[in-house]
DNA sequence: CTGTATCCGAATAGATACTG
DNA sequence: CAGTATCTATTCGGATACAG
């Protein structure tokens, strides 16, 4: 699996299996959508809740907490509540999160580089 | 959204709006745990279906083919049919599927660089 | 404004049985 | 061996209501 090349490094089998579960844990909880879509949306800036919601298309207020409080969990955003009424909440990725931006830009602009390639395969597999 | 930037390449507001749709749509497909997760892990190589199904950890019979049939449909992967009885099916990676692996490589080792990082957040978060 | 909780339908995913 | 189909349980996700 993905940490075959970490074996060297690990003490034993028990901490292979171990970081190996934390590995696919961090993994799945990354790998989607809703995810990859905000960590893309929120970029260098800070912006509220209200913001985010308005900027990634079509998510729904469930959702966008749901993964904001994932990615928090995980360490990849930052959460700086303003003690203001109404509450002025603001959102900043971290550098894991910013570490992580870059591999999900690099997925955007392969998805645009082969938007064309991918519609002419469709055709053909949809005949 | 993710398409911003190719504003400038695009005829009018219909294409803009169709090329984005679409876009988010691969982006869709593609952004889930078993997609990446297969096609990590066929990698440079050629695998037949169960080979791909022991390589993968956890995942079922449903939706390695669920999933080998998006995959296919897109172009990312190729799948060879030898006529044989029992018959032998190979699936490889096609150009656009590799570089995608790329970016899936990116994130694989994104997410070993910061596994220690990413538990000790979690364990801060979780009290 | 931000966030939690609940309800409910839709989509996801596992298990199993069956076919060429 | 590879794949489809079906059944079922779980999860996902949207809508809504409500609280600080």
């Amino acid at each position: 699996m993905v940490t075959k090349q970490f074996k060297g490094s690990l003490k034993d089998e028990a901490d292979l299996t171990r970081a190996d579960s934390l590995a696919r844990e961090i993994f799945s909880d990354v790998a989607n959508k809703w995810a990859l879509l905000i960590i893309e949306a929120v970029g260098e800036r800070t912006l509220r809740f209200t913001e985010l919601r308005n900027e990634i298309e079509g998510i729904s207020h469930k959702m966008l907490t749901q993964n904001l409080r994932m990615l928090e969990r995980n360490g990849l955003v930052e959460r700086r509540v303003h003690p203001t009424v109404p509450p002025r909440v603001e959102y900043t990725l971290t550098e894991p999160g910013r570490a992580l931006r870059a591999t999900v830009d690099a997925m955007c602009d392969w998805t645009h580089r082969y938007l064309g390639h991918i519609e002419t395969a469709r055709h053909r597999f949809d005949s």
